[in-house]
DNA sequence: CGTTTCAATATGTATATACATAATCGCCAC
DNA sequence: GTGGCGATTATGTATATACATATTGAAACG
């Protein structure tokens, strides 16, 4: 893994050829519009559709499958791989996948629900410097009967506005965001914590029982989409990663 | 960031020439022979010491400043990076780089050492499917006068034979084995966890205080190298990690 | 009918080349 | 001096080309 690379989806302005290619193939497999499995167009195909060399399309298919996102094999072409659930963990933290890979039965109950503006918090969680509308949700994941995780999470609808439509009841609102809003950016903060009354009360554990505590800020060609914060019982969960040097 | 991307560094038989450029340069760096600030030979110096086309360096550049490893000027040449702490705290996890950021005096104190036939616990942390012989660790990192960090660590002396000679009184074994193991993979384990007793005395804290403990393995061409457990108390620390969809 | 062989195909890697772009250095005029 | 300007330099991106390699599918053969 490589983790502080940083590269901006931007619409279509300056950004080379092979970032073009790049992005819109990345789009098309995390928006689902290409499933795993699915074969993605030769590389003579995308030539012709870019109007480019083949080094050019080859240069961001291979870059696609070092990252893990497609599988290459001769004679036959690329394919969009099954997403690796280590990977998931830290990239895409979908709750529900990690649950039922426990084999339990998932469920999502949402416990509050605010829309109002933002106040200096709320700017400093999500990065924003300007006021505006923001959403908070605070919610409880089931794995089986127990609570698996507690999360607690604001959107910035000055993004995401059609957010503000939706009551997120028995939904979460992470797998609602993927797909409508394309992430080009996230940051990571991991750490323990102590829970508090309320805390331990959600998430039926004692006070002052330890806690793993992730947060995730996400951006979308630079403008803060989300904040949230998932606290686990520290019996319950383990995040893995596995990492090389460099990607190289 | 790309999180399961797997490549294995092998010596020198079957590997492409760009492959064989970036593992050289990426092992000068981490192991410190090319410091951070460091320019590193330009694209027409490295095309002449490896008889290669200035693209297929060019392409082996260009991977390892998307890593973040070196940084490249143009008209100045590329450079190697000082260490990003946040990028640090995952991939290496070199606890003097994180203590000296925060602007504190760093120090270690080794608590234990033995060698010993590897048992089944040593070979479950490690990987190892055969017996052999293992040196198990202990040591405390200082940032100022308070405990920081407490490190357990098993390291694999068929892997290592050379750190049995070492007595890992004053550095820890991290930096050590950077530099003389060059690590094509780790996995790392995060998790929450209270303090026991023995925990909370080396570490200064009140037993069943919460924790945050990363496990890493490391391995260096498919062998096991070592397993080390670094045991944060909570309040001190937050683990940090940027990443974007693919790296692209 | 099963097996071997071979040609077709898609990707993998490398080359030489070309032009664009950004940053720096040094020269020259003021 | 010093401020600006142009030449130089290293990287950034793209092209056309070539050959290697793995895999598939079909033809040839016993």
């Amino acid at each position: 893994m490589s983790l502080v690379v940083t590269e901006d989806i931007e619409s279509g302005e300056n950004i080379s050829l092979h970032q073009r290619i790049l992005s819109d193939i990345r789009e098309k497999i995390l928006s689902g519009a290409w499933p795993p499995g699915h074969r993605i167009p030769f590389e003579h195909e995308l030539t012709a559709e870019y109007d480019c060399s083949r080094m050019t399309v080859n240069k961001a298919l291979s870059q696609l499958a070092k990252a893990g996102l497609i599988e290459r094999r001769r004679r036959s072409g690329s394919f969009v791989r099954q997403p690796q659930s280590q990977a998931a963990v830290l990239e895409l933290h979908d709750i529900r996948i990690e649950v039922e890979a426990l084999g339990l039965p998932y469920r999502y109950e949402r416990l509050e629900r605010v829309q109002r503006r933002s106040n200096a918090g709320d700017r400093a969680l999500l990065g924003l410097s300007a006021a505006g509308s923001v959403l908070g949700l605070e919610g409880l994941h089931f794995a089986g009967e127990r609570p698996f995780a507690l999360e607690q999470r604001l959107i910035n609808l000055s993004a995401v506005a059609e957010a503000a439509d939706e009551a997120f009841l028995e939904i979460a609102a992470g797998p609602w965001l993927i797909g409508r809003v394309p992430w080009s950016e996230a940051e990571h903060r991991i750490r323990a914590m102590a829970a508090d009354d309320t805390i331990a009360d959600s998430l039926d554990i004692d006070t002052g029982a330890p806690c793993l505590v992730v947060e995730r800020r996400t951006w979308s060609a630079e403008h803060p989409v989300t904040h949230v914060r998932f606290i686990y019982p520290a019996e319950s969960h383990t995040l893995v990663a596995r990492f090389t040097p460099s990607q190289g």
